[in-house]
DNA sequence: AATGACCACAACCGCACTTTA
DNA sequence: CTAAAGTGCGGTTGTGGTCAT
């Protein structure tokens, strides 16, 4: 099915914005609230597309939008909902109050994904170091780089829940709502299992950017109430899925 | 001082999902 | 029910700033 697209790219201006095209584009939403991007700049007389004003508004002029440097509260945060949800930045974005999922993805784009991957490689060397002193065949079990335990993202907005066979005692999970915004909820978490720091299975360190352990539940969709999570909820836990 | 490499981040693009007529 | 419009999301690119040579 053919679609028109976005926007005319004739007459329209690109790259970044101007404090005028700013103010213009933050007066009109002011005044009629968001929504109707498509139509938005014809009205405010902007020279934009209608996804360039929404961007705009969403990264950059939202009053409550924070900025500056991202914590290290909110660094942790995002290492283990990445760990947890995958690319999925909007869904991260939506626990980092004030942040955006474009802020977050750079964020991880540029320092925590190579923190990450630097982290892997470490344990990698350390693990080949300890299989040349005791060699069990069946360690070989290895897994690409970088995968994880998640769902993929850009796979659509999960609205099904699915566990492996491993699941089955686990009682359904109530139906998925999906709000206008296209967040996701699930009425009910409990199948998420948060250990406490120290326990045997959890990791031993908040701080800690080494949660490889806890690969369980790899052939598993389910939808996350991450409304239900709150910053110290995820620092003091690790997830893993029920048995 | 000039310039090339690298980094950070804003903005763009295309696809997929949702809503509407 | 279906097609088209509207919107959201994630990946990618472009650009300005900083650092190293």
């Amino acid at each position: 099915m053919g679609r028109s697209p976005c926007c005319a790219k004739e007459g329209l201006n690109r790259g970044a914005w101007t404090a005028t095209e700013d103010k213009i584009l933050t007066d009109y939403i002011k005044v009629h609230g968001e929504g109707r991007w498509r139509n938005l700049p014809k009205k405010a007389g902007l020279k934009r597309c209608g996804k360039s004003c929404r961007l705009r508004w969403l990264n950059y002029l939202r009053p409550d939008i924070k900025r500056g440097n991202i914590s290290h509260d909110e660094e942790e945060l995002i290492v283990r909902l990445h760990k947890l949800l995958g690319n999925r930045w909007s869904l991260i974005a939506g626990r980092l109050p004030g942040r955006t999922d474009n802020e977050i993805k750079n964020y991880w784009n540029t320092n925590l994904g190579k923190k990450v991957h630097d982290h892997h490689k470490k344990k990698e060397k350390m693990k080949k170091s300890k299989a040349s002193l005791v060699m069990t065949p069946k360690m070989e079990i290895t897994r690409p780089e970088n995968e994880s335990n998640v769902v993929k993202s850009k796979a659509m907005k999960c609205s099904k829940v699915f566990f492996g066979p491993q699941t089955q005692n686990i009682e359904p999970i109530d139906t998925t709502t999906v709000t206008a915004a296209g967040q996701s909820m699930v009425q009910n978490t409990s199948n998420f299992t948060p250990i406490p720091s120290g326990s045997p299975n959890g990791a031993s360190s908040s701080t800690d950017l080494d949660h490889d352990q806890e690969d369980h539940g790899s052939d598993f969709m389910m939808n996350v109430n991450m409304g239900e999570f709150c910053l110290s909820d995820l620092l003091n836990a690790d997830f893993i899925m029920p048995k």
